[in-house]
DNA sequence: CACAGACTTGACCATCCGATCAATTGTGGT
DNA sequence: ACCACAATTGATCGGATGGTCAAGTCTGTG
């Protein structure tokens, strides 16, 4: 009997090659990843909650009693099914370069969240599914990890504004825009889809949101197109409004 | 016994005023409102399958057998919410009036729909929970509603980019973008708050969100600004990218 | 070949939770 | 005061489901 992480978010999940006599066999680790796919499926369609672990067995192509061999709990396999999908995730966030030049970067960066969402949706969902719920398993993490990744580049942001390279405009504020309006597109597929008939899946449809993406953030951003006095009217902040 | 709506998505509810020889108490009017309030602030948390009828209950201030008789069952009170919330949802949208001027119409509803973010996040998060999961209640409602809702306000925007009085822009990804951008700090408030340490409750906080917003919608959309050769180098629109 | 330990299985348990029922209390109208 | 019906309650059922157990089978290594 061999077992892993369970609750604990900061979990070491496996680690220690220092094998227990003998190490996990190649379908061990096959069926694992089998496992944390279909895992990964279930939990993005219907959540921690909506999703019993048998269906998550029968995707992975497995018994419940065999699937509970690999992960002790179905905690456990949501937390590692988290983690594992993290990393990825938050790639391209990371990739932000300050030697580049500030459109190519931002640029950059929304095309890669876009194809993300095109090409990892259940990674989109998962996430969201998390946090909206107030981030249970992940608060921690996303307290230091991410934290510290934004600070960094929110610094970049800034600094860019100071040389001018950016119009001023709250780099938290641009991330979120850049987050809210690229994962959109995977969150709300299904909403997307019967309004345009259209999917990300389709590579014309996928240009046209990424033109109209970039064209309302680089415009904010960018320095070359003059700020223009747009915002003017009584702001009342507080108003229902018809 | 007087048992109401259930399963069917298209349900009429209570009305029929033609009253049962008599009609509710008042006192149970009441205890309905309460019971629906509760329902919202539990399934906009934790869901549909994550909230137990019972921690409705304790929230409205009764037991779970006096809540299954204003409610036959969990799924008809999920859907009681659901149709409840959803008129004062989709208002702003509707309010989008032909006879404003663009600038304000737009204006007006991104302020409408950042304020609604502030004051009902459940309602926001109910939602966005609902569609990312398929929709599976509201995809009727969704085809037929809110489809044709959208498509008289989209060719309300094609006018105005005809009349020049809009940039074109695709009116779909407008309507996109300004519900990504805005409900984004209702279902993500939790990461907001990690990130910046703020809330939209902060009136200046609300209000700069306000005017990012604005700048980079606005912005790509009114013709006083020159579009600028924005987008300009290789679309490339499958790479994950560095 | 033998054996240790990874892997697999089917039967089973315990509990949670949505829902029903029978019975009691409260209340507005006549 | 009485009655019909709304409102409320406690007991209880039954199904679903997360998780355990004991008993295997398979496989690489000595």
């Amino acid at each position: 009997m061999r077992h892993f992480a369970d609750e604990a978010p900061a979990a070491a999940l496996e680690s220690d090659t220092v094998s227990p006599v003998r190490a996990m066999t190649a379908a061990g680790e096959a069926n694992r990843e089998r496992i944390l796919d279909a895992a990964l499926a279930c939990f993005a369609r219907t959540g921690l909650n909506g999703t019993r672990i048998e269906a998550i067995a029968l995707g992975a192509g497995l018994s419940k009693t065999n699937l509970l061999y690999y992960f002790r709990s179905k905690n456990a396999l949501y937390l590692a099914v988290l983690t594992r999908t993290l990393d990825m995730w938050l790639e391209p966030l990371r990739a932000i370069d300050a030697d580049r030049d500030p459109r190519a970067a931002l640029s950059h960066y929304i095309t890669a969240k876009l194809a993300a969402a095109r090409d990892h949706p259940e990674a989109s969902r998962l996430f969201a599914l998390e946090v909206m719920q107030g981030a249970p398993m992940l608060s921690a993490v996303l307290a230091t990890d991410l934290k510290a990744l934004v600070d960094g580049k929110v610094a970049l942001l800034r600094r860019w504004q100071d040389e001018g390279r950016l119009k001023p405009h709250d780099p938290h504020h641009l991330l979120f825009q850049i987050w809210a309006t690229t994962q959109h597109y995977a969150d709300f597929a299904t909403q997307v889809e019967q309004l345009t008939g259209a999917t990300l899946a389709d590579p014309a449809f996928f240009e046209r949101t990424r033109e109209a993406i970039l064209a309302s953030i680089l415009g904010a951003v960018l320095p070359e197109c003059a700020p223009a006095a747009i915002l003017r009217q009584p702001a009342s902040p507080s108003a229902r409004e018809p």
